[in-house]
DNA sequence: CGCAACATTGAGACCAGTCAAGCAAAGTGG
DNA sequence: CCACTTTGCTTGACTGGTCTCAATGTTGCG
């Protein structure tokens, strides 16, 4: 823990989006003194799985993955974290996936215990949490979806759109350039197919003038309406 | 509406497992005045997708499915409801699933913005929810997983595991002889293969002398160690 | 009985996985 | 500063599991 840090819920970039923004001045001050507030570097692990689940969190810039990994390694991205998500896995009785930056990231922790009883008494925070899990519920849900229907084209194709929106401030229109902050592999574990495929139908996808690569990580989308096509 | 009775917690069959179990008598009470019990048939619809998302139950019997639908009608399901569990998307802003009867099943329906109110001066509910949507979320995550890392042999031998748990009464031991209450179809969209491929794959498994079916829908374990080897 | 829905089986095509080689960029140490 | 290693990305050839298309078998219901 040698990057902990105090709350300063002032200077918070998602203050107003969090699930904490919900609560009273008192209560969110409350919340900052139980807390604290941690810098990870790209690839830290911010949760373990099996860890004692003890911990929830918010994450307040960058970017995080949560995945299984089983026996043989083999691991399998089932969530991004974007600013304001929760980190982990709060009332579940234990800690089955890995939390990790995927970009250098920041994130506020709180014990769970002290967080759940809080919710207990500031139904406020207890509602806002049911539609921040059920919002979870959802993007999983959708990923199912888009996993059993569409093929390594349409797949790919919907993680360009997902991140072209995540990448624009605004909510109401999406960048046109931009960086996919995930290494080949972890698009290949997120979209269940290989390295290959991703490299593959990336370079497809450029030499049919629906993208450009800029760099390895670079995109700039050429044709937004072919890859919405693609993405079902 | 023709189904539609009163609920009388007293024959309940979930009285001590659904969400409904942590209110106190009165509580439960007022929830079964404004609540109402209702069958369904085989295949008939519980809560249309689009449906203005007005209400919530709790299935009580039999077993239902919830799914997406998209334009060209490809159906792809997203979860197995089985009694005591929630159905329908409470806290979401709207409904996108289609929930479906898969055997004739019963259901408690409570008024959506109602049962929400109830959450907000009862703790104990509002907490019961989020370990309920928590473990939903669970079970979701374990889907993908399964999906990605499996292949067919190994999707189909997770289903009919789950199956096995959840045909069984007590939840220390599981069945060796039950029936799979999904046509073909059902399963394809739910393992995310078709329907020759869930056949076909069937039949290797009784070839191989890991189990035995009993007209088309009757399973009979008999390997089940090379069956949880299979799913992983 | 005869229709309709569901299930099984086969043949061929194709997408993606596997294995393997080569390339580029970034870091490491002499 | 340059060889060397490491890591990540790309590309190719081959293989194989699953899909598609099609025919046949089975079950259940009016």
């Amino acid at each position: 823990m040698s990057n902990a840090d105090r709350i300063v819920c002032d200077s918070c970039p998602v203050a107003d989006r969090a699930v904490c923004s919900v609560l009273s001045n008192d209560d969110r001050g409350e919340l900052a003194r139980i807390g604290h507030h941690r810098r990870y570097a790209r690839g830290e692990t911010i949760v373990a799985a099996g860890d004692a689940n003890t911990v929830c969190a918010t994450l307040t810039r960058g970017a995080a993955k949560m995945s299984t990994i089983d026996r043989d390694g083999t691991e399998r991205i089932v969530a991004l974290v974007h600013p304001a998500g929760m980190l982990g896995q709060l009332f579940a009785p234990d800690a089955t996936l890995h939390v990790t930056a995927l970009t250098d990231s920041e994130a506020c922790l709180f014990p769970r215990a002290q967080f759940e009883a809080l919710s207990d008494v500031r139904p406020a925070l207890a509602r806002r949490l049911l539609t921040e899990v059920s919002r979870e519920l959802d993007d999983s849900r959708n990923l199912i979806d888009m996993i059993s229907k569409r093929q390594a084209r349409g797949r790919v194709a919907a993680l360009i759109l997902a991140f072209s929106r995540a990448a624009s401030p605004a909510p109401c229109h999406d960048e046109a350039a931009f960086d996919l902050p995930l290494t080949r592999g972890e698009m290949a574990q997120l979209l269940g197919i290989t390295i290959e495929t991703v490299s593959r139908t990336l370079t497809a996808l450029q030499r049919d003038g629906l993208i450009r690569r800029t760099g390895s990580h670079g995109i700039v989308i050429l044709d937004r309406s072919a890859l919405t096509a693609l993405a079902g």
